[in-house]
DNA sequence: GCCGAAAGACTACCCAGGTAGTATTACCTG
DNA sequence: CAGGTAATACTACCTGGGTAGTCTTTCGGC
């Protein structure tokens, strides 16, 4: 099972690498790190490896360099750390993040539009839900 | 100033504490955290020093016992841990962590009708009345 | 066939959160 | 005043993220 994924800073950053290039190798990632990230490259081997025992990344060899890959959806770390703060912070309601983000988090007023429009489609999406206190609204 | 405050679980659930009781003895502390936490009185005295060194915390000496009382507000260690989260994860963008708990995170469809009126009322709050010390955009 | 470069393996640190045992101090009570 | 107890102080240890040096292996070229 996949249990909670609670990765670090840096093993974001990596995961984001393989992520959006499906696979690279240590020296790609170390590059794609660059230059925001001046690490030696044998930190980024040794994080991988981390991350391999940890069972985030998965590797393959090829000729004599490791090919790593991640073994967990993005969406699902997202999922897993959101969900931790969410608990940590609020009890576990995501709601209350959501108040919080409106309440207390610098929201760009445009930015409402786009939510207030997310929002309804998600409530569309739910379905036909009946909601007792639902009036047709565009 | 204030940087940033990332706590961890357990500061946190103090920090909740003192937050409450707006200022409580280490063995106060101890007993509200039971029985969730089964801690030695020491842990949560060791706790409390280092979260003062940390400067979240503070204390004065009453008879032989230490009073604490919490140096940070709630809603700013919420905003500093959601905004960090938020750059980890989103960039910095907190409209795609709303995105994100919206499409990803299970939000019980009652809850949406209850966000969607949040969000109507941030519009019209920020349409209709600009605040004092608003911060300075179009 | 030997040598050097390149890759990973191993090991070592630092830091912070978390946990708690032990030492010390100081007060209260008999 | 002595002893015990209740408070903090100090110290220690484990874990995991982050960082990197050095050791070992192995391949490719001359």
């Amino acid at each position: 099972m996949s249990r909670t994924h609670q990765l670090g800073e840096l093993q974001l950053e990596i995961m984001r690498v393989l992520w959006s290039a499906r696979e690279a190798t240590v020296a790609e990632v170390h590059v794609a790190l660059q230059p925001r990230r001046e690490l030696a490259p044998t930190t980024v081997a040794t994080m991988l490896s981390k991350m391999e025992k940890k069972g985030v990344v998965d590797h393959r060899t090829e000729g004599r360099q490791f090919v790593y890959r991640p073994t967990v959806p993005e969406v699902d770390v997202h999922r897993s750390m959101v969900g931790d703060l969410t608990r940590k912070l609020f009890g576990g309601d995501p709601t209350a993040l959501v108040h919080h983000l409106l309440n207390e988090q610098e929201i760009d007023p445009a930015e409402l539009e786009s939510i207030r429009r997310m929002v309804e489609a998600s409530e569309t999406e739910h379905g036909d839900l009946e909601s007792g206190d639902a009036e047709g609204r565009a």
